[in-house]
DNA sequence: TAGCTCTAT
DNA sequence: CGATAGAGCTA
């Protein structure tokens, strides 16, 4: 290394890697997102070439476009007639719905908006499948959609340069023994030319870009977050066929913006030095949190150029920002176009609410109409609590503690009801929201005083499951009901999942992708079925109804059985698809189990253990800012600001 | 908690 | 655009 050259970083900062501090310098966020992700869904699930164009369709309109199909000029919001015009061979997929009446959603062939609801479960399904790459890839994971992830690689990136550098490794040592952890760092000993990028460098700011600027250590620790995500990105790929797109930088916003910067199935890389110019470059109104109305007035309230510019904007002194923006939006916004953000990587693993809507083409005018509707949403919302729901560690469902109706008048206004779930079991959860549906309904009937209709638009939400430890009462005597009566519980969700491993091992990689797709590729799940048939039972006399025509079964229900897995009346003829849902619960149900495992805290102690405060940031004049005890800027990065006045 | 607003995909 | 999700504000 370089005479009198040191790092930029102390070893405190480098340890604090292994504890995610939001204020580490040296920190590595990734953010991935999906190819449009619908559309890839679509192809994967036909079978297709992903070279061909191809749309989702949802009514008239395109609510994901595929590369292929960009080609055309074809973008979102568009009519199917308007793409179809541009692109005679773009294959139009429908997404998956419900049809009145039925027990389950499926794809339709031409579905009408008047009978049909949309589902977007098959797209949940793939989504899960792709989240357990990156959950066991790295171990903090933020949901951020069905189609993107924030991944906090900073321990990561610190076990593998320790691994790869055993120089640096025996430093850190010595340096921890000597209590010597606030010095700098020695520059790595390589060359920009020993650095072994995966993916796209957005370029280094022309004043920092000279021949011999050495190569520090925030380079090494995101060549080596590259690699990682490489490696995750492929995952995704080959084991699922999708591609995705991913940025590697110091933090969220950025990690984000830089995901962006080269579209489908690429990877970017913003180092340190490149951060200025990149952001420079954007309109703010790209940064996440600017896009909507904050974005707007402060373009109004700084008569802000219409390109959005940031240089224009960093002109802006962070009093006026205050001044117009209050205190906390003011300073976040003025770290932000900065690059600056400490928000943390929050490992978000749990669905908090569940909403089904519908708009209603011709708006529906009965309350008849409205209750086929409010049937729907529930077994719309039943179905997602089994699937995608978080079992308890026991394997039982989690029960939503609250209801939410929402109701759109055509003309006069919307209003919504919320009430809570009264207190039920799982096989009566279906019934139980069914009927507080209706009771909600009924309360904005009387508040309307009867002017329901035209209605425009209803929506039914749940919220308020079980946040981890504490127990539900209610789902444990369900537990221990279920296993005095029938057989221990844990056993059977253990069946299941080791079926579900047996299964994935026969048979690796099948052929066809087209019933690859929903679980649906096993004909194991004939074996599936037969096996799981035992748990399939009459929970009216605890026989046994296999699918397989057992002729012992209530002659009250001759053509179906109720499966004590999820408490459902099911037609024989549904069974197998029935099991097949199943399957894709149990990957589920399994992968959530996983995370709970991984998400613990799991900080290793190779090495330091009396390290004090990370010193973190010493970043010049915004610096008191950026950290100051109130700006700590995660709580802003979302939802509403507060605007002016 | 209830109801609404804002943001985002 | 439409279906969905998360989060903040206010009373």
């Amino acid at each position: 290394m370089s005479d009198g050259q040191h790092s930029k970083f102390t070893f405190a900062q480098f340890e604090s890697l292994r504890k995610y501090s939001t204020t580490n310098p040296l920190r590595v966020i990734a953010h991935i997102d999906l190819d449009a992700f619908y559309a890839q869904c679509e192809t994967v699930r036909l079978g297709l070439d992903p070279n061909v164009p191809l749309a989702c369709q949802q009514w008239q309109g395109l609510i994901a476009v595929n590369y292929a199909a960009r080609k055309f000029g074809i973008s979102r919001h568009e009519t199917i007639t308007e793409a179809r015009k541009k692109c005679p061979g773009l294959v139009l997929a429908h997404v998956a719905t419900w049809k009145e009446g039925d027990a389950k959603w499926d794809y339709h062939d031409n579905p009408d908006i008047a009978t049909h609801k949309v589902s977007l479960d098959p797209y949940r399904r793939q989504s899960q499948l792709i989240f357990k790459i990156f959950y066991d890839s790295c171990g903090k994971v933020e949901y951020g959609g069905l189609d993107e992830a924030f991944l906090d690689l900073s321990m990561l990136v610190y076990e593998k340069a320790c691994a790869e550098y055993s120089k640096l490794a025996a430093l850190l040592y010595l340096k921890q023994e000597e209590g010597r952890m606030n010095d700098f760092m020695p520059l790595p000993e390589i060359s920009q030319e020993g650095l072994t990028w995966d993916g796209e460098l957005v370029p280094l700011d022309p004043d920092k870009d000279t021949p011999d600027r050495a190569v520090d250590w925030d380079d090494v620790l995101f060549m080596l977050g590259s690699k990682i995500i490489k490696g995750v990105r492929n995952k995704v790929r080959y084991e699922l066929k999708y591609t995705c797109s991913a940025g590697i930088a110091q933090n969220r916003v950025l990690g984000k913006l830089c995901s962006a910067y080269k579209k489908p199935n690429n990877q970017t890389i913003l180092r340190h030095d490149a951060v200025r110019r990149f952001i420079a470059t954007l309109n703010f109104s790209k940064i996440r949190g600017l896009g909507g109305k904050l974005g707007h007035e402060i373009s109004r309230h700084f008569s802000v150029p219409e390109d959005g510019s940031i240089p224009f904007l960093l002109q802006i002194s962070l009093q006026d920002f205050v001044l117009a923006l209050g205190d906390e939006t003011g300073n976040w916004l003025y770290n932000i176009i900065r690059g600056r953000d400490a928000s943390d990587v929050k490992p978000r693993t749990e669905i908090k609410s569940m909403l089904s809507a519908k708009n209603f083409r011709p708006n529906i005018v009965t309350y008849q109409q409205a209750e086929k509707w409010l049937r729907i949403f529930v077994a719309d919302i039943m179905g997602r609590i089994l699937e995608f729901g978080n079992s308890t560690p026991g394997g039982a469902i989690r029960i939503p503690k609250t209801l939410v109706l929402h109701h759109r008048h055509a003309n006069a206004g919307s209003s919504s009801r919320q009430i809570a779930i009264p207190a039920c079991q799982s096989s009566n959860l279906e019934d139980t929201l069914f009927h507080t549906a209706k009771v909600l309904y009924r309360q904005i009937e009387k508040e309307k005083e009867g002017s329901m209709y035209p209605c425009y638009q209803m929506s039914m939400a749940v919220s308020g499951f079980d946040s981890t430890v504490s127990r539900n009462h209610a789902i444990e005597g369900f537990l221990v009901k279920s296993a005095t009566k029938f057989e221990d519980v844990e056993e059977s969700v253990e069946r299941e999942i080791t079926q579900e491993t047996s299964v994935a091992k026969s048979s690796p990689s099948k052929k066809g992708s087209i019933d690859e797709f929903l679980g649906r590729e096993q004909q194991l799940s004939n074996n599936c079925y037969v096996d799981a048939g035992l748990n399939c039972q009459d929970t009216a006399d605890g026989k046994t109804a296999s699918a397989i025509g057992d002729s012992s079964k209530s002659d009250s229900d001759i053509d179906s059985f109720v499966c004590s897995d999820c408490a459902k009346r099911i037609k024989f003829e549904d069974a197998e698809e029935h099991q097949d849902w199943h399957f894709a619960l149990s990957v589920a149900k399994k992968f959530r189990q996983e995370k709970e495992h991984q998400s613990q805290p799991s900080v290793p102690p190779p090495i330091s253990q009396n390290e004090k405060r990370d010193t973190a940031v010493k970043r010049k004049a915004g610096n008191s800012v950026c950290n100051g005890p109130s700006s700590k800027g995660p709580k802003l990065e979302k939802g509403q600001r507060k605007l002016f006045g």
